[in-house]
DNA sequence: ACTACATATCGACAACTGTCAATGTATGGG
DNA sequence: CCCATACATTGACAGTTGTCGATATGTAGT
């Protein structure tokens, strides 16, 4: 009786969860496998200090939008480092990326955070 | 009969940052290295799908308690596997751990999920 | 004491993650 | 065209994480 979910993995560059993940409760009926592996990858995401302060990096901006030069000096991590970190926020949902010449600007994805705060606020 | 709450103890290690983490928000001052890591802490302990389930299945009991025989056969894992996912979320503060007689019961801790709510809500 | 049961802990393993240096890919200016 | 700038991607590495089987701890009943 002992199940082995082994190697479950592989899945790369979903745009977002979104349409199964709309009006879920954590209190409401228990969650599906699915449902659990959409959240936790939004999870995952801010399950990080340096991207946690990268998003509210970007929140602190007028229009909640930042150049990605603006957030390399302040998190002190390599220019590398932080762009994999906008990547994988980017991929989760959480800010949007768009390029204006040379330059990328993220800002937040309120529709996400909207849906996080939805999924754990009736606790 | 259920235990006959002779021995309950309520043991608590190291339940959360609480302090630093208290009225923090995502969209106000942007976070400093030690915020970003205790909520960062919190958040980690989310980001596992499993986990996600179980705190689902505790917040779906009457009282939202649960008891972790209870929580074994839906997740489909080992017993030792789900006993370590439980304490990830007692130390991250998501869930409380009662022991009575011969049963550990997890119940939700409201304050955290109002702690990371109120983290994100303004967004 | 012995047995049965519920849960926690340990040791090990593969898979994943965060970080960096080096390199690649645009974009705009001269 | 050449070059500097702004980002992204790659490859490598140590550290962390999720899972298991085996074992330990603890509680209650006989």
């Amino acid at each position: 009786m002992y199940g082995h979910n082994g190697g479950v993995t592989t899945e790369q560059t979903l745009p977002a969860p979104a349409s199964a993940t709309c009006c879920t409760t954590l209190t409401g009926e228990p969650l599906d496998e699915v449902r659990a592996r959409e959240f936790a990858r939004i999870f995952k995401a801010l399950a990080d200090p340096t991207r946690l302060r990268l998003v509210s990096l970007v929140a602190a901006r007028e229009g909640n939008e930042a150049c990605a030069c603006d957030l390399i000096d302040p998190v002190g991590l390599g220019q590398p480092t932080v762009s994999h970190h906008l990547k994988i926020l980017v991929d989760a949902g959480i800010l949007h990326r768009e390029k204006r010449g040379i330059w990328s600007y993220y800002s937040l994805a309120a529709e996400t955070l909207e849906r996080i705060t939805a999924f754990l606020s009736p606790a």
